[in-house]
DNA sequence: TGTACATCAGTGAACGCGCGTTCACTGATGTAC
DNA sequence: TGTACATCAGTGAACGCGCGTTCACTGATGTAC
C-alpha cells in the first residue's frame, strides 16, 4: 500500500461525500488485496482526509467493512443476474429452468475469478455468525435477491418446469452451493490457481452436469 | 489470549526440546483459533521462553507457520485414513470401492467440524502459491499420502473395481473435492453453522450419493 | 580424569511498524430572527 | 438582507497495543587433548 492515491487534493474544507468516498476506497482496497486489505486508516488516506474523519461516517472500522462487504455481495448478486437474464429468454420452460440453474453457477464462478478480492471479501470476512452469513442478508442485487436467494430462486424454477422432484427440493441450495463455492475456491486460491481457463472452464461444466444430475 | 500457560516454570537454562514445544504451542494456537491465531510471541510464551529463543528452531514466523499447517494437514490426513481402514475392509470390491470414497469425504468433514481451527490453519494459510498449495504437498499422514493423495486413491480404486467409468476419472478428484470442500465451509463459517447435526449429517450423506451419481 | 575452549541455546532490551481509536480543537454551513 | 449562533465535518496530535525481528549478551554443554 506503498502510494495512497487520493482523487486531487481537496480545496474545500468539507469534503463533500465522505461516506461515498471512504466506502469506494474500502472497495477498491478489497479489490486489491482482499478483506484483509480494507483498512480504515488506507481508506481515510485514499480519500485525503485525516484518519479520524472516517469517524464522522462509520462508528467504527468493523462498520466500514461491513459496507464493503455488502458491496462485494452486491458484486456477486449483479453477476448472476447478468447471466440469468440470458437465461430467462429461453422460451421452453425445461431448457430454460436448466439454463438458469446454470447460469448462477456460471455468474458465481465468474466472479469468483474476475473480481477475486471483492469475492472474497463477500464470503470471508471473518467470524459471520450463522444468522448474519452473508448470503443471507438484506436485498444485495438489482433484483433485491442476495446470491443466496437468487440460487432459490432458480431452484424453484426448476421444480416448476419439473426437472427437479419437488421431495429433493429442500435443502438442495446447500447441495448446489457447496459444489460452486468449492469450485471457486480450488480455483482463486487452490491448486487451479494457475490452470488454464480451458481447463477451468471444463471442470465448471462438468461440475455443473454433476450437480444437475447428482440432484 | 489472555492467560498464557506454560507447561510448569522451567528449572533449567536449557528447554529440552523448545522446537517441538512451539511446535506444539502453534498447533495449540491453531486449534483454538484458526490460522491468525499463530502467533510467533504467543508460541514462546507458552513454551516459557523469550520471543527471539524461538529463532534457533524456525528462520521466521512464516517458517513457524508451515510447521503448524503441515500438522493440521497430517491431522486431516489421518482422520482420512481412519475412515478408509474401515470402507477398506470390505469384501466386496464394488461396494469396498463405494465405502473408500465416502470415507474421504466422511473423514474430511469430520474433520472440518471436530477440528474447525487446524482445517482452517490446513487450507487457509493464506497465499499458498498453486504449486505449493498445501493438499499437494509432502507426505503428511500415515499413508504418507495428502489428503489430495487419498482422495486419488479412492478414485482409482473405484475406476478398478468399475464403478467409476475411465474416462471421467481425469480430473474426477477436483469435482469431489469441491463438493466436500464447499460444503465444510458452509457447515464451519457459513449458514449452517448453527445446523443441527441430524440435519448436516443428512446434508452430508445427499451430497456423497450427488457426487457419486454425478461422477 | 581433568581442564581449556569452541559451540550452542537461551536472555534482556530495544527497534520500527501500522493499526484502531480518543481527545480537544477549528473551519464551514445553514437556520432563526 | 443581514447577522447570531447552533450544528456539523473536518484537523492535529497522541494513545496503547501487539506484533515480528535484531542486537549484543550469558549460561550451559560437549569435545579435544
Amino acid at each position: 500500500m506503498a502510494t495512497a492515491r487520493r482523487s486531487q487534493p481537496r480545496t474545500t474544507y468539507h469534503h463533500g461525500d465522505l461516506r461515498a468516498a471512504l466506502l469506494a476506497a474500502g472497495v477498491a482496497l478489497a479489490r486489491e488485496g482482499g478483506p484483509q486489505a480494507v483498512v480504515l486508516r488506507e481508506a481515510t488516506r485514499r480519500a485525503g482526509v485525516a484518519p479520524n474523519a472516517a469517524y464522522r461516517h462509520f462508528a467504527n472500522h468493523r462498520a466500514l467493512f461491513d459496507a464493503v462487504r455488502a458491496a462485494a455481495l452486491a458484486g456477486v448478486a449483479r453477476a448472476m443476474e447478468r447471466e440469468l437474464a440470458q437465461a430467462e429468454a429461453i422460451a421452453d420452460p425445461r431448457q430454460r429452468a436448466h439454463a438458469m440453474v446454470a447460469a448462477i453457477g456460471r455468474g458465481y464462478l465468474g466472479y469468483a475469478q474476475a473480481e477475486t478480492g471483492l469475492f472474497r471479501t463477500a464470503f470471508f470476512g471473518g467470524a459471520p455468525t450463522a444468522t448474519e452469513w452473508p448470503a443471507d442478508a438484506q436485498p444485495v442485487g438489482d433484483s433485491g435477491l442476495s446470491p443466496f436467494g437468487l440460487l432459490g430462486h432458480a431452484l424453484d424454477a426448476a421444480v416448476a418446469a419439473g426437472v427437479l422432484p419437488p421431495e429433493r427440493r429442500p435443502g438442495a441450495e446447500f447441495l448446489a452451493w457447496s459444489a460452486v463455492h468449492g469450485l471457486a475456491l480450488l480455483f482463486i486460491e487452490g491448486p487451479l490457481q494457475d490452470a488454464d481457463p480451458a481447463f477451468r472452464q471444463q471442470l465448471a461444466g462438468r461440475l455443473l452436469t454433476m450437480v444437475e444430475k447428482g440432484l
